[in-house]
RNA sequence: CCAAGGGUCGCAUAGCGGUCAAUUGCACGAGGCUGUAAACCUCGCGGGCUUGCCCUACGCAGGUUCGAAUCCUGCCCCUUGGA
């Protein structure tokens, strides 16, 4: 009953139209699939979406496991029945969180979490006043150490980088010409200034991830507990969430990941791949389960051959795309020309977490069947919104006096009703609503312009269809 | 009229002799966001340029001091009690 099929093929490019069969329905590619982490859209139902021509949605492993929601969630018999929605839908194995959450772990993030190296400290610490020491000291921060300490209690001291052992105090030049400081030992200076870390730093060193060949250890954001992932238990957890196709444990590595480390990472990625098929072919497989392995190798080409004709070579239904894709927008397609080539052509694939218009024309056009991306739902959230005619910003006071809709061009339900003007009021009032209506019509806007995709390759047009929206795009890459 | 407490950069707060053009939050403005630690994050937010210095600023007016948002005196307002 599972099947994939390809329909059509684009004469210009390597793009196709195919069909993806599931037990939960029909797919038609290339499509975007919605994201919904927590099992949710976040601002829009599933329903509505679906309305607009979602056929697949994706959830994530480690969000539902973090907490143990999958236990909860296996008891209602898997995800389609706990939020009752009958689509197809497809799980994320939790191998991005071991990058996002743990940035470069391997080669320190996760052991220096506690501490800050020199050059980044006085980087990453700033305070809001201009004036620095005129004399005898160096850059003006507060320590590390004080973060532990209520801000408000120390604010009157503060500590010199470099300089630890030295008091600081007041000192004026002889005409009165001149205020300023001096470093001066001994002296209990006193200011009023705080020196703020800021706040994401702050997140940073509270969380680690450590990567061993058996799996990934987690300290968990947003609790402190300590998780660890195997491929063994995301697919165990898989399992129990129930998802149509369901993804291979994978390490995702960071763009600032060197050619030694990145081609470590992928070999444990494929060891880890080979025990997620072995412990797929090992269980039972009630719900009809399809399992999809991820292509690694970062921006190196032999790597990423590497990674593609290995990942090949074991029984996946089908293959995503992760890890690095290079530094620029440039290198997105050079890393695909490079793994899609050494993939069957007779099997879907799907390239984790690209969304922005252009890269999905280009990955279309090398022969990409599927997208995931968190930027529809995510920029609605932070006020933007998607247009025929780039994206646009709607929180501006501006847009308090435009009747327009969000985008003349759009058919959505949210642009035949509603002006920016009031969407722009419900931003700046901060009412849901607004994110919500703006979370709908990105939602639909995406989805419209993938069937307008599928319907270009069907007529051959595809080509024409890109210079069309990448026109109006091109303001828009950077 | 008496007593007590207050008036700080749009609003609200902190500061209570010198790192004070002044803390923090809100508001405002500009950027960013690609398998969601994200309704978030970063930056800016008196004026001027030569961008580290100058000018104007903590109710108003004086005073003390090398130096005042900070101490003193008077005035004007506000709040709460009392007559």
């Amino acid at each position: 009953m599972f099947s994939f099929k390809i329909i059509q093929k684009d004469k210009k490019s390597k793009a196709r139209l195919g069909i993806l069969r599931t037990h939960h329905g029909i797919i038609h590619t290339p499509t975007f699939t919605p994201v919904g982490t927590k099992g949710a859209l976040r601002g829009l139902s599933f329903e509505s979406a679906k309305k607009y021509g979602a056929e697949i949605f994706m959830m994530n492993t480690f969000h539902l496991f973090h907490n143990d929601r999958y236990k909860i969630i296996e008891k209602f018999g898997g995800l389609h029945k706990f939020l009752n929605i009958k689509t197809p839908i497809m799980t994320d194995s939790g191998g991005f969180q071991v990058f996002s959450l743990g940035f470069g772990a391997e080669h320190g993030v996760g052991k220096v979490a506690n501490i800050f190296p020199e050059e980044s400290y006085h980087k990453n610490f700033s305070r809001s006043s201009q004036s620095h020491p005129s004399s005898g000291a160096g850059l003006l921060i507060s320590h590390p150490a004080d973060r532990s300490v209520n801000l408000k209690k120390c604010r009157k001291q503060f500590i010199v980088f470099g300089a630890e052992n030295y008091k600081f105090s007041a000192f004026y030049s002889s005409d009165q010409s001149r205020r300023g400081y001096k470093a001066c030992p001994q002296k209990v200076f006193v200011t009023k200034n705080i020196y703020k870390p800021k706040k994401n730093l702050l997140a940073l060193n509270k969380n680690f991830v450590k990567i061993d060949e058996e799996g990934a250890t987690f300290k968990s954001p947003l609790d402190g507990r300590i998780l660890r992932l195997t491929p063994e238990s995301s697919i165990e957890i898989q399992k129990k969430l129930g998802a149509d196709i369901i993804f291979a444990f994978d390490e995702c590595t960071s763009p600032l990941s060197d050619y030694k480390y990145t081609k470590k990472a992928m070999n444990r990625t494929h060891r880890w791949a080979e025990r997620c098929v072995k412990i797929i072919q090992k269980s039972k497989n009630e719900k009809g389960q399809v399992l999809f392995g991820i292509v690694q190798g970062g921006e190196y080409e032999d790597l990423r051959k590497d990674s593609s004709e290995f990942i090949s070579s074991l029984p996946f239904f089908g293959f995503g795309i992760g890890g690095s894709l290079g530094k620029s927008k440039q290198d997105i397609v050079k890393v695909l020309n490079w793994t899609i080539p050494y993939l069957p052509e007779n099997k879907p694939r799907h390239l984790l977490g690209i969304g922005e218009i252009d890269d999905i024309f280009n990955a279309i056009e090398t022969g990409i069947d599927l997208f995931d991306c968190v930027i529809p739902t995510r920029w609605a959230r932070h006020n933007t919104a998607f247009t025929s005619n780039g994206r646009l910003n709607l929180k501006p006071s501006k847009y308090l006096t435009d009747k327009k809709p969000i985008d003349p061009k759009c058919s959505c339900d949210i642009c035949k009703n509603y002006s920016r003007a009031y969407i722009c009021h419900l931003l700046r009032e901060k009412e849901i609503y607004g994110v919500m209506l703006l979370s709908e019509h990105n939602i639909a806007w995406i989805l419209n312009l993938m069937r307008e995709i599928r319907e270009s390759i069907k007529e051959n047009k595809f080509d024409t269809l890109k210079k069309q929206y990448l026109k109006y795009y091109c303001h828009l890459l950077k």
